[in-house]
DNA sequence: CTATCATGTAAGTAAGTGCTTACATAATAG
DNA sequence: CTATTATGTAAGCACTTACTTACATGATAG
């Protein structure tokens, strides 16, 4: 790896550490820049706006690009053990991002729009990737025709859900058996 | 009331809905005296900092002044009864102040040392009121001799789990055979 | 080797925010 | 009525923070 991409991976990194730790307003870029032991400058003439690097970080450490692969390692499965495989990475990436997904959860209803454009823009991503898989399934006969705008939101609905009462309410890890 | 009590109030209440709408961070003295339809001067002359007055806020809006005048109210009640009755009150208050208190929930874990002290100084003033009461009852040998300290914490994160759970999780309004 | 490129230091700008000061006015109490 | 008290307007200070500009340096690629 490139000593350019070690830097922005550094910054990505600190940035969800922050993130994670104080929120989107409380993590500022002066110390965002100093965790990761680069310049502030840096950070800007990387990533333009503190929104592109929090956008940049929710692509490299959500399930966005797991999803993604996913998609395709799934091809040959049946729809059933597909969905089952999905769902129970997706859980998994929540597990390993909690104190992320905790921020998220709580920034979302209340912080200002522009901040929350960011977040909703990643799950439509999501439900969007999710959607395609599911389009394309329709299509060989192997699901339902039904909205699947609608089915997949739901479908990430119920494990977010699950998520969230799994792994903040009870406050200790799933177990795998629950997770499958 | 006097005028000046009303604007006291007309500030914390602003304080209230700002703050469950937006967290602390978000919530600027400008736009709290604003939504009061007072100036900003006022604000600081009657509270002196923004601290000061997001904590007389909370002495306001939780369970607090009620669990104080509820002491009273279930005196004459066994202790089962009076434990049962400052409970139900308790959640309550919690469904009322949802907003409110969604936000503590996030914010305490996150936000900067000064923000959280001021939560868990309110926290801690309702365990004691809580423990000062179980005192009493364990003086007049109603209940076993603990370590009341201990028991008024557990007590009540029992029944901030329950809102948190009902309420939070559920995304809908308690029933009140629920609470009962 | 040399030109490019990633990064650094330093200084600073513009906007926002908590908080203050100086002066004025309208209501209220005695 | 007069003195006090609550509030207002206006200006601004001190600090923080996202973001910029100018100039320097050290590594890397061709």
């Amino acid at each position: 790896m490139s000593q350019k991409d070690k830097t922005r991976d550094k910054l990505l990194e600190a940035t969800l550490q922050l993130i994670s730790e104080k929120g989107y307003l409380g993590a500022t870029t002066r110390e965002i820049a100093a965790k990761a032991g680069v310049s502030e400058l840096t950070l800007f003439r990387k990533f333009g706006k503190k929104e592109k690097l929090f956008e940049e970080m929710l692509e490299s450490y959500t399930f966005l690009p797991r999803l993604r692969d996913l998609i395709e390692e799934v091809d040959e499965m049946p729809v059933k053990e597909g969905l089952n495989t999905i769902g129970t990475r997706f859980l998994k990436t929540l597990q390993e991002r909690r104190p992320l997904a905790q921020i998220m959860l709580s920034e979302m209803s209340h912080y200002p729009q522009k901040v929350r454009r960011i977040y909703q823009q990643m799950i439509d991503n999501l439900a969007k990737t999710l959607k395609t898989y599911l389009e394309i399934r329709k299509d060989r006969g192997e699901v339902r025709p039904t909205d699947m705008d609608f089915a997949s939101y739901a479908y990430l609905r119920v494990l977010f859900m699950t998520f969230v009462y799994e792994s903040i309410i009870k406050e200790q890890r799933m177990s795998d058996e629950r997770i499958e």
